[in-house]
DNA sequence: TGTCTTATCGTTAACGTTACCGAACATTGT
DNA sequence: ACAATGTTCGGTAACGTTAACGATAAGACA
């Protein structure tokens, strides 16, 4: 009934000339959809494909063909205060080791977020040589979309990560959807306080013009709450400073006249705030919620003073997107569309257990 | 400076050949720790190998080698009640998927948790064919450990997932730190109420007595709460049934006696419970936190009745296994340790984004 | 009819690695 | 001295697929 120990031959392309009765280079042929061949015999050769459910071997097509597919990926480098990008620049670089024996070579280039000058370089340095695909983090929205019609016009695939925008890219867009990830902070924030409560939203950022995609995050937070009819009192801060006397500063002003219940930091700066009220412990700690797994984050999460922090895995974005080129150029896979990244709730009795 | 268009012709074996001036038979040999290769050649390959940092293309070796690897899967089959084991199931499946144009061969033995007798005919099976490596559920310790030794006689890996055992698989085990699971709902509770609120732990299982490691879980989520001297009053109800009646009738009779503020159960049965605040809305439905991302479990979760479901990727658990196997027979990496099983939290908010 | 094109198909050399078969030479035993 | 054995190595077929190159035959045009 079982243990068929006979080595299964694996059904290939010699098997479908054979029955076929045709060579196989006429299968090969039909495989790819090249031409050279005939209606009639492509068919019985389709057909016999189909009913024996040949699945080709990727080893021997990936020996055989020449991998000469180059990918550049294109986002902005680690400043200081953001280790953000780090992340995203973890993944990547951990798919390219992966994607590397399999003759796939990937080039990063990394662009200064206050500069606009510098992704125009990067970007045409991209242009110029030629790669078959370039996956992109967006910033500067109005060159981004010059940027992405010029690759098409060179066939060159791309694909966004971390945030999406207007002008669409023929492969689509990987990471997080804001306004879900606002209702999720909404929805924890309902479970730690009741009727009345005061809540506070903090805008942390230099450049703040360039973070109107937060906006979207606030929006999902607000509505959740307001849905609740519980009369909360929310107020928002914008705090455009990265250092964090500047932050320290602006709290210390604001605090004193509207003490939170609940604080919710719209990206991944939740560690001045974490340092805030590590260092002002005079002050009454609210419930703390805000974004990403960064070390800085992680150490006030142990603490006990930062509460939840809300993932969205950047660094399975950039690795996402290079594992879905390779199946695009190598397996010749053909994925309509990517599942949403997952949201992911980190506490002080899970993080140790995050990033696998 | 970059652009290196020319294609980088993959320093292979034939390049090692020549450098030191021998075959690439004797280059094989010296990279497969074969025999036949005097030391003094040996050490001259070795040197220009380490000195090129030389990466075997895998697809060549994976196409050369006669891959045949054989897996065997052991795990207990869904019953209608407990709708775990087809997530993990699904997981195994989309690893043998995977697997399968590589070269290998998987064969999955479901046995019935209830009936020793199915395991040790399954587990028979697994010794009589010739496989190279075996994947474990262990519900049943003690023959679980007698086909272990069987297995390591006949030089067959063994991995186990989902709970771990004192005999030691050869390659280790792929899931949760249950410890941690009780602690992590420990934590989400202890946001929900104040001082002392009352908190009932619910164990649902037919056949309790194969579940003694649900106890390490309420350990956890006992000394979280305990050392938070907030003066909880906690209760533990063992309700040995499967239907929904029994477990209503149960519940009926306890819930009067002790209404709880927040309601932990301990395994993945939250649904049932789920299924009677629906039905009894007369009832003040408490705080209830949950295991495992079934349907039935997320249908009352997007209701609103069940608040967190707590979840250790029941499908990654087989998946990884596979892939571990994969890695550990085809690319000879020798990982030495797995890193712990991820504990996501899953809320109505999250919930449409989980399991990618 | 002869030449030229086109459509269709077969043949074959790669791709990088593995493992088997012997060749060449050295060593041992008688 | 000769055969038998052992050591070290080169040569090569095979793994399944791809794509370039030819070969053949049929139709188009003069």
């Amino acid at each position: 009934m079982m243990s068929d120990d006979k080595e299964k031959k694996r059904f290939g392309i010699k098997d479908i000339a054979k029955l076929a009765d045709v060579s196989i280079g006429t299968v090969d042929r039909v495989l790819n959809n090249r031409k050279d061949v005939s209606e009639a015999t492509r068919k019985k050769v389709k057909d016999i494909i189909k009913e024996n459910n040949y699945q080709p071997n990727l080893y021997a097509r990936s020996l055989s063909v020449k991998n000469n597919i180059k990918i550049s990926v294109i986002i902005p480098k680690t400043s200081l205060q953001t280790g953000y990008w780090q992340l995203c620049l973890d993944g990547i670089n951990k798919g390219i080791q992966e994607l590397e024996p399999f003759g796939i070579q990937t080039e990063v280039f990394l662009y200064d977020q206050e500069d606009v000058h510098t992704f125009l370089e990067v970007s045409e340095k991209t242009i110029k040589s030629n790669f078959n695909a370039v996956v992109i983090a967006p910033i500067f929205i109005k060159e981004t979309e010059a940027f992405v019609k010029k690759c098409h016009r060179k066939k060159l695939q791309t694909i966004y990560i971390n945030s999406d925008i207007p002008t669409k890219s023929t492969l689509g867009y990987i990471g997080p959807n804001l306004n879900s990830t606002g209702r999720l902070a909404g929805n924890l924030t309902s479970y730690l306080v009741g009727t009345n409560a005061k809540i506070l939203i903090l805008n942390i950022a230099k450049g703040l013009e360039n973070y109107k995609y937060l906006d979207t995050k606030i929006e999902g937070y607000r509505t959740y709450l307001n849905d609740l009819d519980r009369n909360f009192r929310i107020e928002v801060i914008d705090i455009p400073y990265n250092e964090y006397e500047e932050v320290e500063k602006e709290l210390l002003s604001n605090i004193e006249k509207f003490t939170p219940d609940v604080l919710f930091v719209t990206n991944s700066r939740v560690s001045v705030v974490g340092r805030f009220f590590h260092d002002h412990q005079e002050i009454k700690k609210p419930y703390i919620i805000g974004f990403d797994f960064l070390e800085a984050n992680v150490d006030y999460l142990s603490k006990g003073i930062v509460d939840f922090l809300i993932c969205q895995r950047p660094d399975k974005q950039g690795y996402f997107a290079l594992n879905y080129l390779y199946r695009f150029f190598l397996l010749k896979e053909n994925v309509t569309n990517f599942k949403p990244m997952p949201i992911d709730i980190i506490t002080i009795e899970n993080y140790m257990f995050y990033e696998n």
